[in-house]
DNA sequence: CCTACTCTCACGAGGCGTGAGGGTTT
DNA sequence: TAAACCCTCACGCCTCGTGAGAGTAG
């Protein structure tokens, strides 16, 4: 089981960052690349899936970077859970709990987006069908 | 048909800005209130209304006041379309496509947080269910 | 006289990077 | 040697405000 990694150059080509930003993106921990000897960044397909959800959320979507590592800590959080390292009762509610605020947070979005785009779809019919009625 | 309307103070403490927010959002001209002879301003439950949305767009969604300036811009021209004052083709067809293209945005934003609310259901799920196996 | 309003100038925190410069690796 | 990497320090721009101070209205 080899892994294929990535030069910081190729991935910054790839997803669309500057090498800067990738840089950026690690001293603020919200990815962590492997190194090689010399301390070149290594990064990994799944880092590269990272970095394209990271892209995703952020430019889609209202969240800041901050929240994002938020985010992705809590994941990590769960990995440990899943893989049997931390099955502490406590930390599983924790867990919960704080998933559960997140998803109210991104339920009320949602509400707010939708009113957003009836009333977008609304006036644009309301525009459609006034330009056809001074077509005639 | 007498209108009511509000100073600042009063507007600031019902939607919760401070005074100098209000004026803030003026400046940007996001909200126009008429004046007092002596030049204070008045808001109109319509200016009331508007500032609430602002809100909620601000906080709920991932829209920055210069956003929401412009949809509040294309707002307005909606109006004088429908009022009957600018029914120049080109406006319309301007307008429809201005439209449509924030909408396009709207619905990517859909997408993307319906697949984080998923995901974020999804693990939920996983640890209730983690969580009763434990309690066995 | 006190309070609420007006304005303007300026500053500031937080977010998201960027640029330069000097050193090391391939 | 050139090109690609490393690091650190510092700066910059944008957004979203806030604070102070001086003047006017009720």
């Amino acid at each position: 089981m080899d892994k294929k990694y990535y030069l910081i150059e190729e991935v910054a080509v790839k997803i669309g960052l500057t090498k800067r930003s990738l840089r950026y993106y690690e001293d603020i921990e919200l990815i962590n690349p492997i190194r090689t000897e010399a301390g070149y960044r290594l990064y990994s397909e799944e880092d590269i899936e990272i970095l394209k959800r990271i892209i995703e959320i952020k430019d889609n979507l209202g969240f800041s970077l901050g929240d994002i590592k938020s985010m992705l800590k809590i994941e990590n959080n769960l990995e440990d859970i899943f893989k049997g390292s931390a099955r502490d009762p406590v930390i599983i509610k924790d867990s919960i709990e704080s998933l559960e605020k997140q998803l109210e947070d991104i339920e009320r979005k949602e509400k707010s987006l939708n009113k957003l785009k009836l009333n977008f779809r609304n006036t644009i019919d309301k525009l459609r069908s006034l330009n056809s009625e001074l077509k005639e």
